[in-house]
DNA sequence: AAATTAAATGCACAAATATGCAATAATAAA
DNA sequence: TTTATTATTGCATATTTGTGCATTTAATTT
């Protein structure tokens, strides 16, 4: 056993899901309508490669799930709750920001 | 601007905040009743800096708040939402595991 | 003032993460 | 079968993170 034991809880390992600007930014894209990871890559513009990793991650996590048509996989979300949490997270951070303005301005 | 740059949404910082076992179950004990950094840290079973620190994140993105008496600073959860997120995540992994499960026993 | 208790900070280090490149695997189209 | 497109995987690397130890700062008590 190591001196540090990180993410053994699932939750933390759901959440480190989440925390990363690009996944945020393809579960969004993915809010609304399916698609494939060659679609995402121009969006997302950091190399194929990572955009595949990023979409392993969330799938493990089952938070999005891939449809096989062809040569492409189409990804969509899977457990819409998800949208639910981000909503909230947004709220949250909105709430705080203008908190701390009012602070700043005070 | 260097080759990676993480972590500059406002959202994937707030998640990393939960990404951790130590702060999610910090969240946990504090979910019924305000507690202080020393009484924190046998629950925890990590150094007192640690859990210093991680009180410092938490209370960064405004998910924990503290007051301060003599030499104590009592924490507390600053926006309930953040309970229902936790929550929400633990359906969506109870879910997962059901599916999993499933799977596995087919 | 001195001692005590609590919390924060500087420092070093191990582990984890995101990334890109190159290669491979899988599938469809020619 | 060959070619083209798409997705995954192996590898190396820079950055970030969690951690403990030692020290410092803050506040109370003696």
């Amino acid at each position: 056993m190591s001196k540090r034991m990180r993410m053994s809880d699932s939750r933390s390992r759901f959440f480190m899901a989440l925390a990363c600007d690009q996944r945020i930014k393809i579960l969004e894209l993915l809010r609304h309508k399916e698609l494939c990871a060659c679609e995402l890559v121009p969006e997302l513009e950091i190399d194929q490669s990572v955009v595949s990793r990023h979409l392993s991650q969330l799938r493990e996590m089952g938070i999005i799930e891939g449809r096989k048509q062809g040569v492409n996989i189409y990804y969509s979300i899977a457990d819409k709750r998800v949208l639910e949490i981000l909503d909230i997270a947004k709220q949250m951070l909105q709430k705080l920001f203008e908190k701390r303005q009012q602070f700043f301005s005070a």
